[in-house]
RNA sequence: CGGGGUAUAGUAUAAUGGUAGUACGCGCGCUUCGGGAGCGCGUAACCCCGGUUCAAUUCCGGGUACCCCGACCA
């Protein structure tokens, strides 16, 4: 991508009504745009972001046996009545139709899984089976606030899986976890989260949440760091010692909730008559687990925890250019590189603006926070050579011009 | 939903009961060119409705929007 053709520019200034520093930057960075309280316009460059989060995302999922759909945002009144949810979920966001029939945005989508799940699963033969989805999600929030971890429209992955068995859906919710450890250590969130013991809400006693610490969450939890494991504050009193290993080393922090995975069992088999026929002809009810993940809280949150005072720090496979090239002069050896990089297949935003100072070239690079960053210019021309430096290093290095495609190979 | 705050160019801000200023941005010109360059010229704004007043961006009332604290948060 050439710079001057970007259809956002970075600024200088900060909005002055967000406060949150993941909101703050991605704006400053022209990541994203506010048009109205917890709801973003999602621009070039964070596109990129959240879809990159979105395919490692789908990976994982695809891993543990997952089969990707696309349920509909627009959702009618019946399924939520059935569940008992249409007066008893706050934040679902309803609408009336033409046709005077009422309508709810999609906040989560049990109601809508469940009876679609009923139309193709009939015995245990067609157990078990795994269905996603990425999309987004409404909810109707008194308060949205800080950016992207909370707002009133926002992306989420939904996974639900379907069991003749709690022994298998315990199975299964083992496999999640250890999927959704692989997703945060590819977000480079992997040394902030932890598996954590949670409410259940209204489906069951407990439920599991994955919570990566940050000054900017919205959670409090107590954490023991020799068994990586953290309660949430809402299901205990104030506490110093780890109930697994015992040891008085508990400590208490800050915490964003990037997943939350819960045991349903029959919650919503039931309301929909959902069953299965088991190896003796017997009726039982599916036994289900949910399993959520938000790819654009997740992308707020690595704002909020990889970041120095100059910008982001994305990791490799989330950035949205794996490469920066910034060139102090136009000339043609820089379009060349480009152009190679371009060739295999190796992503650049290339800084090609000829008016743009060396030391404005240099701060966007910084905010903007691709991992490497390649200059080009008369010095290092005169060398052969480009100069390479890694967004998280101080670092420079030399390589020879013919080099550096392989260098990224 | 309770409490608090804010509303002026594209952005960030200043002042003012009577001509709304500055910086950044943007446009043009010249000079610059390795950490957000300099000079000159230009462009561009008082959230909405009502009240008080000779006159309201300013004061008052109402509305709306945004932000913060709390509550809420599958």
């Amino acid at each position: 991508m050439l710079q001057s053709k970007l259809f956002t520019k970075t600024t200088k200034t900060l909005p002055k009504d967000e406060t949150s520093f993941n909101a703050q930057t991605l704006i400053k960075a022209g990541f994203i745009d506010k048009l109205a309280a917890g709801i973003y316009t999602f621009l070039p460059l964070g596109l990129k972001v959240h879809n990159n989060i979105c395919d490692i995302i789908r990976e994982e999922m695809d891993n543990i046996g997952g089969q990707e759909i696309l349920m509909p945002a627009l959702t009618p009144r019946d399924i939520w009545q059935a569940t008992d949810r249409w007066e008893n979920f706050d934040v679902l966001f309803k609408l009336i139709g033409a046709d005077k029939k009422e309508y709810a945005l999609g906040a989560t989508h049990e109601e809508v899984i469940s009876p679609l799940a009923k139309k193709y699963i009939f015995s245990y033969k067609d157990l078990p089976v795994y269905i996603y989805q990425i999309q987004t999600k409404f909810r109707n929030e008194l308060r949205a606030k800080a950016g992207l971890m909370r707002g009133r429209e926002f992306s989420m992955k939904d996974l639900y899986s379907f069991h003749g068995s709690e022994e298998d859906l315990e199975k299964y919710y083992k496999d999640v976890q250890k999927a959704y450890f692989k997703i945060f250590k590819r977000c480079g969130l992997l040394d902030k989260t932890y598996l954590t013991y949670a409410a259940g809400g209204a489906f069951s006693k407990y439920s599991h949440e994955f919570q990566t610490l940050t000054e900017a969450g919205e959670d409090t939890v107590y954490i023991c760091d020799d068994c990586r494991i953290a309660i949430n504050q809402e299901i205990i009193k104030e506490q110093n010692v780890c109930p697994n290993c015992g040891k008085d080393k508990f400590r208490k922090e800050k915490a964003v909730e990037v997943g939350n995975i819960f045991k349903l069992g029959t919650r919503f088999s039931k309301p929909f008559n959902f069953q299965y026929t088991d190896g003796e002809g017997n009726k039982k009810d599916v036994i289900m687990g949910c399993y959520g993940l938000g790819p654009s809280r997740v992308m707020g949150t690595i704002v909020e925890a990889l970041h120095d005072d100059k910008g982001i720090i994305w990791p490799e496979e989330i950035a949205p250019f794996r490469v920066h090239l910034i060139s102090l002069k136009q000339n043609k050896q820089a379009d060349k590189i480009y152009n190679d990089l371009q060739k295999s297949n190796i992503e650049v935003l290339y800084d090609d603006r000829e008016e743009t100072s060396a030391g404005e070239k240099f701060a966007d690079a910084d905010l903007i926070g691709c991992p490497y960053r390649i200059i080009i210019s008369e010095k290092t021309l005169a060398k052969n050579s480009v100069e390479v430096k890694k967004r998280n290093s101080d670092k420079c290095e030399l390589i020879k011009i013919d080099k550096i495609v392989k260098l990224f190979n």
